[in-house]
This record gives C-alpha cells, structure tokens and sequence, in this order.
DNA sequence: AATTTAATGTGTAAAATAAACACATTAAAG
DNA sequence: CTTTAATGTGTTTATTTTACACATTAAATT
C-alpha cells in the first residue's frame, strides 16, 4: 500500500487506489453499502452527499458508502457509516435494493447495497465543510457519481411511498412539531399540496399524536401547537387491512 | 478442485466442497443470489425447493440458488437460475432483499441477494424428481436449510403486499382464467376469505379482465367464464394515488 | 390602543368507495 | 325430471375521502 493511500486509510476516506487494493485483495468482487442519509430543513427534504474523492468523477457528488467488513453484517455496516458521518445512532434504516452491474465502479467489481436513513438535522452536528460534506435539496439532486444518481432515485421513491404507509417523517422533525411542519414534510415528500382541514383530521383520527400542551415560539403570526408522535399507540393500531388497490 | 467436485460441477450441482473452494477463492467473500419461486396449483401457492446436498443441512430443503458469476450482474444471475429449474424465460422476476449475517453460510462469507419469482406451474415442465426438486404449499415450509427459512417468509410478505397493490397475480395463473380461479389465487396467498361479489365487482370496475367469450370445461358443475389479462390497460389505468393511509 | 396581517383551528355537505347481504340462473350429475 | 353446486348479478348501508368557508388568535404595524 502506498504511503498516500495509508494516510487516505488514516483519514478514514477511501480513495480509488485503496478501494482497488481491496477489491483486488479480494480476487475481484469487493461488497460495499451506500446510504441515502434524508433530513429536512426549512421546509425542504434534503440528502446528504460527499464530494467524490476518485478521478474518474473528481467534483461529482455521491453517497456516503464504504465497503463492508469481514466481521460485520450488513446493517452494522450501514450504521457504522451512519454514526461516522453524522455522529447518530438509534436512526430509522432501511436496506433498500442491492445493485450489482457488472461495471458500476471503476475499481473493479463492487455490488452494493443500498439503505435509506432519515435523521433529524438538529441533532447532527458535524463537521460538514472539513469532510466535504453537504445537506442537498433533493430536487436538485442530479448527475451523481458512480450510479448513484439511480441509487438514489430508488431510494427517494422507495421513502414516498413508505411515508404514505407508515409514519416514518417523524423521524424527520423534531421531537416537538406542529401539524403545519409535519405537513409541510409531507409536501415536501411527496411534492403535492394537500388540504390543510383534510390533513389534520387524518392525523387526529388516527390518534397517535400527543398534545403536549405548548405552543410555536418566535412564530411572526398566530403559534400553533406542539405535539409529540406516540409510537406506543401506532403500534398497536397498525394497519392491517387486506384488499386489492391496484 | 476434486474429482468429486469436478463432477458435481459438470452436473451444475454446487456441493459444500465446490462453494467452499469458491469462497476461498475470492478470499472470503463471496456473492450468491437465491430465488423463491412460486407457483400456484390445485388452489394451493406452492414455493419450488430442492433438497440440500449440504452435510450440515443433509434432506433439509432450501432455496433456488447459485453463485453469482464475474461476469454476471445480479438479475442475470437469477435469470439464469430460473432458467435452469423451470426451463422459463419472461417470468415475473422482483429482487427482495439481502442476507449478509456473518455465520448465514457454513462454507464462509456468502451474501446473497433474495428474488422473488411467480410462475406458471402449467408451463413448467420439468424433471422434478430426478433433481430432488419439489413444489411445497407455502403452508408446509418451515426449517429450511441455512437462513432461507428467513429468506422465504420475508419473500412471501412481500409477495402478499405486493399483489395487494399491483396485479401480479396473472403471473401464477393460465393464460385464461376464471374469475373462481383469480379469487381463489387470492384467498391462498392472503390467507382470507373474500365475498365473491364484491370481488367481481371490484376486478370488473378496473377493466382489465377481457372476456375472450369462452366457458371452462370439464367442471363438475356451472361453468363459468374465462378471462385473460390486458397488461396494456393496465399500465395505463395504474393508480398514482397520493396519501395517507399507514 | 386600534388595526392589519397571516397564520391557526374547526364543521359540514357531497362524492366515492367498501362492505354486507340474497336470490335467480345454469349446466352437470344422478 | 329433479337435485346439486356452482355462476352471475343488484341494492342498501356504512365508511372514507374530498371539497370547501369562516371564526379565532397573536404578532406586527400604524
């Protein structure tokens, strides 16, 4: 290994010679995880991307990935990215799809499984100019590195679909919200425009919100309510309808 | 490679010996797919299994599986196992997810991407008995060698919420059918009963049975009507419903 | 202090969908 | 010719979803 490639290891970042070695260390197939890490901010649904280290897509954006160990699973490596990049453990994780085109990277043959997590931003704080890191909108979103521009479509659509089937956006805001940030998530999500009075009643319907009695600070108009998500409640009320709805 | 492992490969049959050996050869880690083939007959979802040739799982029945070649990518891989039990080619054929646990597999490190496959038992003819293959109603499956009992019940949930929203049903069923047939496909594979009309009512409002104008034949009573699918409305009329509904 | 502003908070009617339910019809079997 | 065991259909009720409007509140402005 040469002496940049171990100072690269030292950084914990992986570069294209170093991920080569191990690839060919490992007689050509390497398994690697890649996780599309959603928050939301000012009313936008963001991901988090890393500027690519590798010439063939120097300046590009990707995933925050790495490869897996000989002595962890899948998931464990997930969280390990997870908790080094943002600090966070106890976040919501999904594996995904796992993508294995024969030429997906330029060091050789890397499959890759991909997981989707959602933080909430106000507990990360890290250091994001240093690592060169940064929160995107995902409606800007385009011409990643490697493919994970399609990693991270899937992925994206694979979270609006879950958030209309499970309350998964909680994991998005803060503990305490309003009903008008919880669906300002929604619309942020899904990129639609829903009825104010028509939402609210679904979600008191469902009656997994808890009124915690406090109300918006240094709001510039009339503060709405605060309330906490009642995990305990969703889990007992969970869905279980059987139907056809194509 | 040994005699013995030498004939096991040319009869495409992969023993401990010869995944082992493969295992090290790639220096750890190595990439497997397995498919959960279903198929539907005599009223009963069956799932295809094969008996292990593993000592440590010697007559327990697993999984459709294979290494994943270098030169392969991972729905090749599955393509091709397919092919080779079923004789099939064209088969509904979804990735499901993947199964890295350290100690899944005795031979080493063996991660493998789980498909979901449907099936036309009709069209499938194949030499059941000389390759220990067997269809297996997905009521009877329970201690399948490795983790594939796993791998089958998170296959089979997905399989049941997935034919909730996406008519892949057809897939299981002749190219003609009657609506008794379609109702009864989803009874087994949701494990409910449904009232006939109702169900009736709701395939005929979605528009794409077509009535070929032929009656079963052969029934030990009324005949009733056959249908075929119209793939093409489908894809047309799909819902791009927006909402909640956890 | 009064007014304006920009939100929050709620109720109701109409439309669409899902659920519950019963009887006439048909062709094969006896 | 009668019985049998299905198919095939229509209506009513309940539930869910959608559409829509006005009073209320607290901050900001005058």
């Amino acid at each position: 290994m040469s002496v940049d490639a171990q100072a690269d290891k030292a950084k914990n970042i992986k570069t294209l010679t170093t991920i080569q070695s191990e690839v060919e260390d490992s007689n050509g197939l390497a398994l690697s995880v890649d996780c599309v890490i959603f928050g939301f901010d000012e009313n936008k649904l963001k991901v988090l991307l890393i500027r690519s280290d590798l010439k063939k897509y120097l300046g590009k954006w990707s995933l925050l990935g790495d490869l897996v160990r000989p002595n962890e699973d899948l998931d464990g490596a997930a969280y390990r990215i997870l908790k080094k990049r943002t600090g966070l453990s106890d976040v919501y994780l999904e594996q995904v799809h796992t993508f294995g085109s024969i030429n997906r990277h330029p060091a050789g043959r890397v499959v890759t499984v991909a997981y989707c997590s959602l933080i909430n931003v106000q507990h990360h704080k890290l250091n994001i100019l240093e690592n060169e890191l940064h929160w995107h909108d995902v409606t800007n979103v385009t011409d990643l590195a490697f493919d994970h521009q399609e990693i991270f479509d899937t992925c994206y659509r694979r979270l609006q679909k879950r958030i209309q089937e499970h309350p998964l956006g909680f994991n998005l805001l803060p503990k305490k919200f309003s009903l008008r940030d919880l669906q300002n998530l929604y619309e942020a999500i899904l990129n639609v425009k829903m009825d104010r009075r028509n939402f609210r009643k679904k979600f008191f319907s469902m009656d997994f919100l808890i009124d915690i009695d406090e109300m918006e600070q240094d709001v510039p108009h009339r503060p709405g309510k605060l309330y906490k998500f009642n995990y305990e409640k969703y889990e007992k009320k969970k869905k279980k309808w059987v139907g056809i709805d194509f």
